[in-house]
DNA sequence: AAGCCGTGGGG
DNA sequence: TCCCCAAGGCT
């Protein structure tokens, strides 16, 4: 059978969570936070989000304000949330939201903007104008998995999870209220039905669980083996001026850390660099101190990188090859995560001096 | 269409 | 410690 909305909504209506971009109810939120939150919050947990989200709306009050800034600076207020991708997007979203003169307010016509796919067109369309569409992430393929009692695994039976989930909203409650059966889904499965002991005894959808039913729900939805992460190498010279600046250079606008800053270095292999190779990559002779190593994980790889540390007199930070990049303030620049760590490597050892 | 894309926190 | 996960999109 299929769950009652009503259930969901009653509870949503009780025990509702208060976030920055959320309106009051029964108020319409503006299409612009709803949309800025919506992107943020990608892959991305709430608790990172909301610091992000207040910078962002205090710089860039309206989308025309995002729009009109130079990309530079919508990177360096993004560096540290991660997927830079999604800061390009929104900016290159912003631009052409500014065009058209506002957001569009249907599926179909958000889908055509870049950093929209399927679940934030319906997400927007559901939470920011009524639209009544079931915006399916994580959580709600959670939600379902377990009320349908769906075992086949992800990511195989994401399209299942899809067509499930939109049976969810058929009723004449959910239609009425679209925005807060989307939401109603999320809070239900970030604080009731969650990854790992669900808390079963309190969810207003428990008899209708199949999951539940059958005593499998905390063991949903099942997940494909995942593939072993790989460690990459390299080094990395932070190499400071007179003045205190940074040699500090911008990595391409495409891949990893795509359009973000870094400390030269060498390139990422799978084994360890030769010391003495990787010191003939520097940007100046030295003499260089080690600092010691920094280890980072991402996705797919972890990283290990050596971080040499070296400061140059006065007068001596001119005819330095420019592929080595530029003497910059490290305030000024966007530095993702794993160069943060590599600075702080580097200054602690520069401070000792 | 499977691989690529960050980071921080919780158990 | 290590593994898992978080309001996914792009190519």
């Amino acid at each position: 059978m299929t769950p009652d909305a009503s259930d969901l909504l009653r509870w949503y209506d009780t025990h509702r969570r208060t976030l920055p971009w959320r309106s009051l109810p029964g108020e319409r939120p503006d299409p612009y936070g709803v949309w800025l939150s919506e992107i943020m919050l990608q892959q991305t947990t709430v608790k990172a989000v909301i610091a992000y989200y207040e910078r962002f709306l205090t710089h860039y009050p309206t989308v025309q304000d995002l729009a009109a800034a130079p990309q530079e600076d919508v990177l360096r207020l993004w560096a540290g949330l991660g997927y830079y991708a999604r800061a390009r997007n929104l900016h290159a979203c912003a631009k052409r939201v500014a065009e058209l003169g506002q957001f569009p307010d249907t599926v179909d016509e958000l889908l055509k903007l870049p950093g929209i796919g399927a679940y934030t067109a319906r997400a927007i369309a559901a939470i920011a104008f009524g639209r009544p569409v079931v915006p399916v992430d994580g959580n709600v393929e959670r939600v379902t998995s377990r009320l349908f009692a769906i075992e086949d695994p992800l990511p195989a039976s994401r399209p299942l999870l899809a067509r499930q989930a939109a049976l969810l909203n058929q009723s004449k409650d959910a239609q009425q209220r679209p925005s807060d059966f989307a939401q109603a889904l999320f809070d239900l499965g970030a604080t009731l039905c969650t990854p790992r002991n669900p808390s079963c005894l309190t969810c207003p959808w428990r008899p209708a669980c199949q999951g539940h039913a059958d005593g499998i729900a905390a063991t949903l939805p099942r997940k494909a083996p995942k593939q072993a992460k790989p460690t990459r190498y390299g080094t990395h010279f932070v190499l400071q001026d007179a003045s205190g600046h940074m040699l500090i250079r911008t990595r391409p606008e495409k891949g990893l850390l795509g359009g973000m800053d870094e400390f030269p270095g060498t390139d990422w292999l799978a084994t360890p660099w030769d010391e003495k190779d990787a010191l003939a990559m520097a940007p100046v002779l030295g003499p260089w101190t080690a600092c010691g190593e920094v280890i980072h994980v991402f996705t797919h790889f972890t990283l290990r990188l050596m971080i040499y540390a070296a400061a140059l007199p006065a007068g001596h930070n001119a005819g330095i090859d420019p592929s080595f990049g530029t003497f910059r303030s490290t305030e000024r620049a966007a530095l993702p995560g794993v160069m943060k760590k590599c600075l702080a490597l580097a200054v602690a050892d520069l401070e000792t001096r």
